[in-house]
DNA sequence: CCCCAGTCCTGCGGGC
DNA sequence: TGCCCGCAGGACTGGG
C-alpha cells in the first residue's frame, strides 16, 4: 500500500510531467468499476485540457500536480493505486489516461487493482478548504521533533493509532508505523499522553530513519505486488523489514523474542515484546 | 475529543 | 479440483 515512501518514489518517477500540456483525458474501457474521480470526468476534463503541468510535489500519501491556472489534480493511490509514465501491470485495471504533449512525457496512467483510489480536481479555495493545514497534519519527513511531541502529547490514544492520524501527521500508512515503532524501541500500545520526551525523540528518529531508508529502497512491494517502482521492477525495502508481516519470526534485533501481530484500530499491528516496551 | 464498526474494492490463500 | 470465506487497509462516515 503506498505511504509516503511509495508515493515519493512515485512522485520522482512521474516528474517529467512537469511543463507538460494536458491533451485528452481518458477513462480506460475495462469492465471494472471505474475509480473515483471528481468532478464527473466531462467536467474534469474540461477543465484540465490544455493547461501545462506547472509543478508536482507530495502531501502524505497523495500527489499533487499543479497546474498553470492554479487548479490542482489529487491522486490518492490508497490500497493499490500506482501512476506511471508507461507500461502498466496489466490493461485491466488501467483507470485514467492523461494524454501529454509538448513535454517529456507522453502520457501519465493511473493503474488500481482493487479501485479505491481517488482523483480529484480541486480549485485553490476546495484544496485549502479539503487539504490545508487544517486538514492534513506536517510531513513525517518535514515535521520537527518539537511538534511531532506538541500534535500528539495530549492524546490519550495508542502511539501506533496515533501516527495513523493524517490530521496529525501526514504520510505513515500501517507498515511504516509498526517499523517506526520497533526502530524506536516503543510499544505500539503505549497511550501518547504516557510518553516521556526520550520516547518522543527516539519516535522522531526513528521515523525519518526507516522512511528515508524505505525511499532509498524506492519503497516496499508486499506479497499481492501490486506496488511497483515499474511494470518489471519491484521496491526493495521489504527486505528491511523488521516486523511487518513477520509474526512468529524472530526478532532481528534482539533475536531471542518472537514477533507478536496485534490488532489494533482494526489494522494489524507487529511488534517484538522484548525490544519495545 | 476519541472509539468502534461499516463502507468502498479485488485478489489471494486457507480450509474443507 | 473447486468453492466459500476471511483478510488485506486508506480514508471517510455515522453513532455512541
Amino acid at each position: 500500500m503506498p505511504e509516503l515512501p511509495e508515493v515519493e518514489t512515485m512522485c520522482r518517477r512521474i516528474a517529467p510531467v512537469v511543463g507538460c500540456r494536458i491533451g485528452n483525458l481518458k477513462r480506460s474501457s475495462s469492465p471494472l468499476q471505474s475509480i473515483l474521480i471528481y468532478p464527473r470526468l466531462s467536467v474534469f476534463r474540461r477543465r484540465v485540457k490544455g493547461q501545462t503541468i506547472a509543478a508536482i510535489s507530495r502531501l502524505g500519501k497523495r500527489v499533487v500536480l499543479e497546474l498553470e491556472n492554479g487548479e490542482r489534480i489529487v491522486i490518492e493511490p490508497r490500497m493499490t493505486g500506482l501512476i506511471l509514465l508507461d507500461n502498466p501491470p496489466d490493461r485491466k485495471h488501467l483507470r485514467l489516461i492523461f494524454e501529454l504533449e509538448g513535454g517529456s512525457a507522453r502520457q501519465l496512467l493511473f493503474w488500481d487493482q482493487r479501485g479505491l483510489g481517488v482523483v480529484r480536481l480541486l480549485s485553490p479555495g476546495e484544496f485549502r478548504k479539503e487539504l490545508g493545514p487544517e486538514r492534513i497534519g506536517p510531513d513525517a519527513l518535514r515535521i520537527t521533533p518539537e511538534i511531532l511531541r506538541k500534535r500528539l502529547v495530549g492524546s490519550r490514544r495508542a502511539i501506533k493509532v496515533a501516527l495513523l492520524d493524517q490530521h496529525a501527521i501526514a504520510g505513515i500508512g500501517n507498515l511504516y508505523a509498526s517499523e517506526i515503532l520497533h526502530r524506536a524501541g516503543v510499544h505500539p500500545a503505549k497511550p501518547c499522553n504516557e510518553l516521556k520526551p526520550r520516547h518522543w525523540a527516539a519516535i522522531h528518529a526513528a521515523m525519518r530513519k526507516v522512511l528515508q531508508e524505505a525511499i532509498r529502497h524506492q519503497g516496499s512491494t508486499l506479497r499481492d505486488g501490486t506496488y511497483r517502482v515499474t511494470r518489471d521492477e519491484p521496491g526493495n525495502y521489504q527486505d528491511k523489514h523488521r516486523v511487518y508481516q513477520r509474526a512468529g519470526k524472530p526478532c532481528l534485533q534482539c533475536g531471542a523474542a518472537e514477533i507478536v501481530r496485534i490488532v489494533q484500530a482494526q489494522r494489524s499491528t507487529f511488534f517484538c515484546p522484548v525490544c519495545q516496551r
